[in-house]
DNA sequence: TTTTTGCATGGGAATCGTTCTAGTTTACAC
DNA sequence: GTGTAAACTAGAACGATTCCCATGCAAAAA
């Protein structure tokens, strides 16, 4: 299905902008981005997009579900295509690198606490800050991504 | 032990501020504010501190391990006295109420998972987002703080 | 005790990420 | 093709946080 597609099941006109930054996170290669480095990959493509621009298409995509904003420590935001399978983080501080994994026994445990408080959860979260296995062994980072096995669909 | 100890022991002079913010952060009824409530509530007591004061010494407090710093939804960061045993937390988007929890099983997961991808974890974190009990039952929130059983210290 | 030294402070300015505003342009249904 | 609502850009505004620097104060040295 094209991108195109994409954006009007969600209920947004498929205009350039949006479809210029849809392609950027779709990249393998450009998981986990912050609105400063999409803005900047539009530039280096020759693009003219606003950053205001940027900030506005990726809450869109957010509330659409398109993408998942993440609030790392250190306060900024970044983003990544929503590809179905919920999945936790691990972030490398010396390298900025990111891991994901994912364990459905820490999910049902969740599940479970959120029943036992009689709370309803829309969304969570679960991140490990660290330094990554290279940085231990070789006294720098290993620099690659380690996608665990993805879940099916989840809150 | 004394504030004033307590202080000293992180390395950190005892200053007046300092002793009045630790004062507030310790309050039963303080847990998890952000520095501006700190600082209102210095205010509040007439005290004349400035507002990149709090600032300082809370970053001092949580590099000293005196107190955990969260980055909850919303970009604001959240601070709350480090009374040793470690915990999550569950979020109401409605009242804005904290919830606290311990999972042992999560724990292990979480430390056979970063085992896993030979990660040394400096911290870890887990948020969940949604609405409380009395959100539910009663159209308003129950506004109270369910402390779970507390861990015994851990990174 | 006096002097020295150096960290701590307060206030305001600066910065950062993010959002709002105003005026202009565009997508898409007709 | 045309009208209209939605989306766009640039820049100003915003809130949270940090920086800067002259001043204050407390421990160490004289």
């Amino acid at each position: 299905m094209s991108d195109s597609t994409d954006l009007k099941k969600a209920g947004l006109k498929a205009t350039l902008p949006r479809l210029k930054i849809l392609g950027i996170l779709e990249e393998p290669r450009a998981r986990h981005m912050t609105a400063e480095d999409v803005y900047k990959a539009l530039l280096d493509m020759g693009e003219e997009v606003g950053l205001a621009t940027v900030y506005r298409v990726l809450t869109q995509f957010e509330n659409a579900g398109l993408v998942i904003r993440h609030n790392f420590e250190g306060g900024r935001s970044v983003f990544e295509i929503n590809q179905g399978g919920h999945h936790d983080h691990v972030v490398c501080v010396e390298c900025g690198e990111v891991f994901e994994f994912y364990d459905p026994a820490i999910e049902e445990r969740q599940r479970r606490v959120a029943e036992t408080l009689g709370f309803h959860v829309d969304s969570h979260s679960l991140y490990m800050y660290g330094t990554c296995l290279g940085m231990k062994r070789e006294g720098r980072c290993s620099k690659r991504t380690v996608s665990g096995p993805a879940a099916p669909d989840e809150p």
